[in-house]
DNA sequence: CTGGTACTGTAATGAGGATTACGGTTCTGG
DNA sequence: CCAGAACCGTAATCCTCATTACAGTACCAG
């Protein structure tokens, strides 16, 4: 089953397999072994609740540990596994090793003591709630006519987010450059997206990012383009940037916590989301993209 | 060797936190091979990246598949146990799977995908655990030394993010560049970043983000910025670029979660608890400085 | 009571893996 | 340019561990 992607223990394994789509719930071993208790004999029983007992830990040591640990001998640990339908000891704990790698993320540093060692617990657990917050706030609906969109190569893309939002608008470009072309950002400098307005046609997208504190020149921007015939997508927060009387599609975050400065994590949550979005959908597409980007790039780059 | 590099920046041993003096959880291993990464060889620190990259399962196989996924030999495995002070091989599995042991249940079952009612949920809890774990994995004492340098108004700061983490690097530009002044942004140009680094001095402060994918110019820049006395701060991730042999402090968060692309969401975070450290610590000055934007800005547009 | 069967542990064996010795290569300092 | 050292991989060696053959035991049917 699980190919062996050898190379890609270090790099990133980009876009290798379609995640979003082949999501079978195999059952895991133990729900193997439980369901075969029955048919098991008294000592391979005996075998069987240790490996329970201390899962997974336990099948991966040696036979003669588990042996002991189950209080058999070593044979009935081999009788045991052939039953579970292993061609030996070793496939049995390879088995075990590759269900661990798929499971969800192992947690590499302890949570700091308790307490009063971690200074920031109030505000990590705010963030938290930040995130969870925006992510249920979007409407997948939203979510779903954005990506539609987005995938549409004849038409441009233009983004622009203000002075605390920047990252976001940048972060949101960077995963639509890879994915597709004819990505830009507006120019911070007016005269000069003067220009960049004049461009605009129809059919053209424009993401707009103005969370409070909203900016004026983001709000006029918004009406030119629509004024254009562009189709006005806006990310903001609660209280909703005006942008909101003219975009056709709106979403919206969290960005207030307790806390002097308002957060980014809540739109960045939906830009990530966003992207997963697009990449699910039209990755056959992406990929050939991709690929001719990493060819470039290594030329580009000794 | 004249050069003296203070490996101790790098350990993250001690959480000794100067308030509590409570009691610490004893290092994972993982954090071990992390505080050692430093005075390890090339194709050792490949050992240990391969192992972080699925830990702990990486170290629960043969010796020859570990070696096989790390790209290196054998002999290079069994040199790097012995450096983290592993009598063999045997030894070394076995504390790893003793910290297994102690870790907190290994769900049995996995949880049914229940549904396309929620198409992002999996994804949302997967954002959710990210910035989790990144607050983990940053040390309040890193955050705490970082937090005093830039403080240090007579240091002026330089920022540097790569092709992905460029909107981290400039969400953490922003909150400094309203709480002090001496704040900027290297350029993305390789000819202007020279003039700019030809600018630096002692004391002054260079923060670095890289991410896998690993930046060469990013490496480049921290070097020189090293040789030239100033101090170099870095953000990366679980397996450390290769700035952190040069840096004085570094902090790692997560990105790597189930999806073809990485997040940013555990950078952000972290800048974000980083601001609030800084705020926290020097609102007097910034307050006033905050006001003088205030009153600027609202001059300056209408 | 007896032969048979299913089950389990002991002990021998062979394979695969950990370990070590050694030689080639690269890097560093003079 | 050279000497030395550090580093890394190849290949040989040793040994642990998985595997298997076999014998002992309990249980059941006739």
């Amino acid at each position: 089953m699980t190919e062996t992607r050898d190379t890609a223990s270090i790099q990133p394994d980009i876009p290798g397999d379609p995640s979003a789509g082949g999501r079978t719930d195999k059952p895991t071993l133990a729900d193997r072994v439980t369901a075969s208790m029955a048919s098991l004999s008294e000592a391979e029983r005996r075998a069987a609740r240790a490996l329970l007992a201390r899962y997974p830990t336990t099948g991966m040591e040696t036979v003669a540990l588990f042996a002991e640990r189950a209080k058999v001998s070593a044979p009935t640990i081999l009788r045991f596994v052939a039953k579970l339908g292993f061609a030996g000891y070793a496939d049995f704990r390879r088995a075990l090793r590759e269900e661990m790698e798929a499971q969800a993320e192992y947690p590499l540093t302890r949570p700091h003591a308790d307490g009063k060692s971690a200074p920031f617990a109030d505000f990590a657990r705010s963030l938290v709630t930040t995130v969870e917050n925006s992510l249920a706030m979007a409407s997948p609906a939203d979510i779903g006519r954005l990506t539609d969109l987005l995938i549409d190569e004849r038409r441009e893309i233009f983004l622009l987010g203000g002075d605390f939002t920047d990252p976001a608008a940048r972060h949101l470009e960077f995963h639509l450059r890879k994915m597709r072309s004819r990505v830009r950002l507006f120019s911070a400098g007016l005269s000069r997206r003067a220009d960049e307005l004049a461009d605009l046609r129809k059919r053209d997208v424009v993401i707009l990012f103005d969370i409070r504190r909203y900016q004026q020149d983001t709000i006029r921007t918004a009406e030119i383009a629509k004024e254009r015939g562009a189709v006005v997508a806006l990310f903001t927060d609660r209280w909703m940037s005006d942008v909101a009387q003219v975009a056709d599609i709106v979403i919206r975050a969290q960005v207030d916590l307790p806390s002097p400065w308002d957060s980014l994590i809540g739109l960045i949550a939906l830009v990530e989301t966003l992207a997963l979005s697009i990449d699910a959908r039209q990755w056959p597409i992406g990929r050939a993209r991709f690929e001719t980007i990493e060819a470039v790039r290594t030329k580009l780059m000794p």
